[in-house]
DNA sequence: ATTTTCACTTTCAATTTGGAATCAAAAATA
DNA sequence: TATTTTTGATTCCAAATTGAAAGTGAAAAT
């Protein structure tokens, strides 16, 4: 499941090769959302991650280069992740996930969700704009 | 991981219940690009799924009526799977991984990814359209 | 000085996976 | 007609991954 074992040049097996499973796009969702999140941040999300698994996927978007891990300013224990531009890009991807989860899911979905979907069928350039900034 | 047990009313989380996988979307990759295919059709494909996880994943990918599962007009044995309006509206989120591959793994993807991805560039409506057809 | 907080790491049982072998029915071939 | 091959699975199981809980060590708060 490394980033160097691509199981073939198809884009799109590559990127499952690095993003396709439970929780490294919910860790770039949190950045999209929240512009920066500590360790504590990404823990207290919804689906509640475990640390470990959180550690593991921190590193791996750390190696991809899709985020960065700063010090804080003043608290020497508290690290603040953030995305780069890379990270930023699979916003479109992220994006596209909740129009279908508000298209399919409608009975499931919290009405916050469904006003961000609304938002984005009127203005999807305008949002994305927004989410990636 | 069973799509009744969503971890939490977030439409991107609740897709990647459904589709957070290596291989749900690239079954979906290969009805998007081909319209219909067979057991074995799925098995041809590059990353060489095992026979035990494609008929999982068929199994699963039908009971959400993302795809339909047809009988062969002369062969009893063989069946036709096709998507689904549901899994034809997948198109979207997938080909925003091609963009982002094609922009993050260069020296990795196909040529033949790469000219496909170039139209999508030029003409992403249009592309999505055929697709989706 | 003590307690709490934060960012992890360790441990380990349970779940999921990949790969190979096997199966039954239908189709193709001899 | 008999037998071989093809198709669409299912079974089995070791190896890999996961989730959950407990532990660690350093810094911050009390």
């Amino acid at each position: 499941m490394s980033e160097d074992s691509f199981r073939s040049t198809c884009p799109i097996s590559s990127c499952l090769d690095l993003y396709g499973d439970k929780w490294t796009l919910l860790v770039v969702r949190d950045l999209l959302y929240h512009g920066s999140r500590t360790f504590k941040d990404f823990l207290e999300s919804d689906e509640h991650i475990s640390s470990a698994r959180l550690a593991e996927r921190l590193k791996k978007l750390e190696r991809l280069e899709a985020l960065t891990k700063e010090n804080h300013p003043t608290n020497k224990k508290v690290f603040i992740y953030k995305l780069t531009q890379k990270g930023k890009d699979l916003a479109p991807a992220i994006v596209e996930l909740i129009a279908w989860g508000n298209k399919y899911l409608v009975e499931h979905v919290s009405e916050e969700s469904k006003a961000f979907a609304k938002n984005l069928e009127l203005n999807k350039e305008g949002v994305l704009k927004e989410l990636m900034k």
